[in-house]
DNA sequence: GGAGCGCTGTATCGTATGTTACGTATTTTG
DNA sequence: CAAAATACGTAACATACGATACAGCGCTCC
């Protein structure tokens, strides 16, 4: 079974004339580079012409230049998106091996974090702690539960925060409270769900702030969102995984509970005196 | 100083419209290959105009589109030269190092996972897999989610999957169901919860097989449990973290399907037919 | 409430890019 | 060694791509 461009060309490569042969050892010594650059350069590259480079394309078996690229392309984010082949992982202390699924989580995490900056993080957490409004937290089929840890967690620390839950007439119904100095912060993975796309619609039209966590392909809702966290989700499963998009909203939790330190500990200690 | 595209985006993300920012939200979320397609699948990607994309790589600095894919393509061919220096050196946008937070999350994991034996893992699977009884599952104040994210997993794949939700008097009312088939999924962490102290020690008098997920310091619930996951929660933070927990579940939800994958697939399909 | 500014999409334009035709060079074969 | 076939490059072509001008719209700030 031929996978990778790559592995084509290697089989082929006794089979093409000369100057097709330049073409491909240069696309191999840096592949797959060269093969997403345009043909001139490519055959400057090589030091052949044009058609020479065309030529070598479709002996590969692809119709034009723009198809070959695609798949190289598509080869790409392949390769980029598991990083489970990268060979360099810290090496799991105690001999024993790490369970692949352990080991996409942990790769998912660091991934997420890499695309989201510091900047960005204490944006929302300021966001989150800025007083001025209200907080409402919703999530999709599997990821309302990450709203509800969430709330559980952020209602300690400020008043005003609302997971909205139950069926969808009832948070429609909320958007009877929601301004723009609210924050609607909502998790939505694939398959996305259109009731919260609409819900999503309406909160903005209203002018509420929109804080999405939603995988890396983006929920339409982002079209809507103040700020968006793109979490990856992919693992060797059956389902995706949402503890990236968890790691997240745990750190998000921890931030804006530092910055409310103050009054976040008075409150708190105001409610173990009602116990 | 500013290495990567990335960065750069992520430093200005704020400065920018609303268009513009969904470019580079786009961008980001698919890093970096939707920037090496042409302008107008970039465009359709992010939702936006071929000029909006064109105005945002200008806004980075860019004189033109292909000035931006050819730095792009530079960036990505050092990445793929030398992968050491991608988990070495993780560019994060945000120009610092991995939050200490998001170390410490990822140190909880590989240790919870050092302590817990695959064949443990694949003896709760089993457990929860095997269809002789029901499967209820419950959580504390803050860990009540995860009992719930895990429910509406395993509700899909297997019938009798019930999350015991509401006031104590609720479920407490449930354990006249419970028998020696069923299993009961507790999640409690510190400060652990006297009323699902209770809850528990009820249901293991009636035969009741628990699956116990709790911290390191052991929930008092795990006198009665068939099974303890103790994961380790320290984190830099005000509060507990749930993630380490979060994981196992989700390889537990993992692992439970495709033991079930031929019943479970069936009962998808099912599922999908009556909408 | 009105005027000004800034953002965004539509439509048009110029051009760089991939593609093809054809003539020359090079190798292969009888 | 000659003749044919194949390979390669030059040059002309058409398409699709990036770039730009302009108008409509919403927003902010007097």
């Amino acid at each position: 079974m031929i996978s990778s461009i790559a592995e084509l060309i290697a089989e082929r490569m006794d089979a093409m004339p000369a100057g097709e042969r330049r073409a491909a050892q240069t696309l191999i010594a840096n592949y797959p580079l060269i093969g997403l650059k345009t043909v001139a350069e490519f055959s400057a590259a090589a030091g052949v012409s044009s058609p020479t480079i065309l030529r070598f394309v479709a002996r590969l078996g692809f119709q034009n230049y723009p198809e070959f690229q695609s798949t190289l392309q598509d080869e790409l984010a392949a390769q980029l998106q598991s990083p489970a082949t990268r060979t360099l992982n810290p090496p799991s202390p105690g001999g024993g091996a790490t369970p692949p699924m352990l080991e996409a989580t942990l790769d998912n995490m660091r991934e997420t974090f890499r695309h989201l900056s510091d900047r960005q993080l204490a944006d929302i957490a300021a966001q989150l702690a800025g007083r001025r409004g209200k907080t409402f937290l919703i999530g999709g089929r599997f990821t309302d539960p990450l709203a509800r840890y969430m709330a559980a967690h952020l209602a300690i620390v400020q008043p005003e925060v609302f997971h909205l839950a139950g069926q969808e007439s009832m948070w429609r119904d909320r958007l009877i409270d929601m301004g723009k100095r609210d924050v609607l912060v909502i998790f939505d993975i694939r398959r996305y769900q259109d009731s919260l796309i609409r819900f999503a619609e309406k909160a903005h039209q209203r002018g509420v702030q929109i804080v999405l966590f939603t995988d890396q392909w983006l929920s339409p809702i982002a079209r809507f969102a103040r700020h968006v966290i793109a979490g990856r989700t992919a693992v060797p499963s059956a389902w995706d995984s949402s503890a990236a998009l968890f790691v997240v909203a745990e750190m998000l939790i921890a931030t804006v509970t530092r910055q409310l330190e103050v009054e976040g500990s008075r409150r708190i200690r105001a409610m173990e005196d009602l116990r």
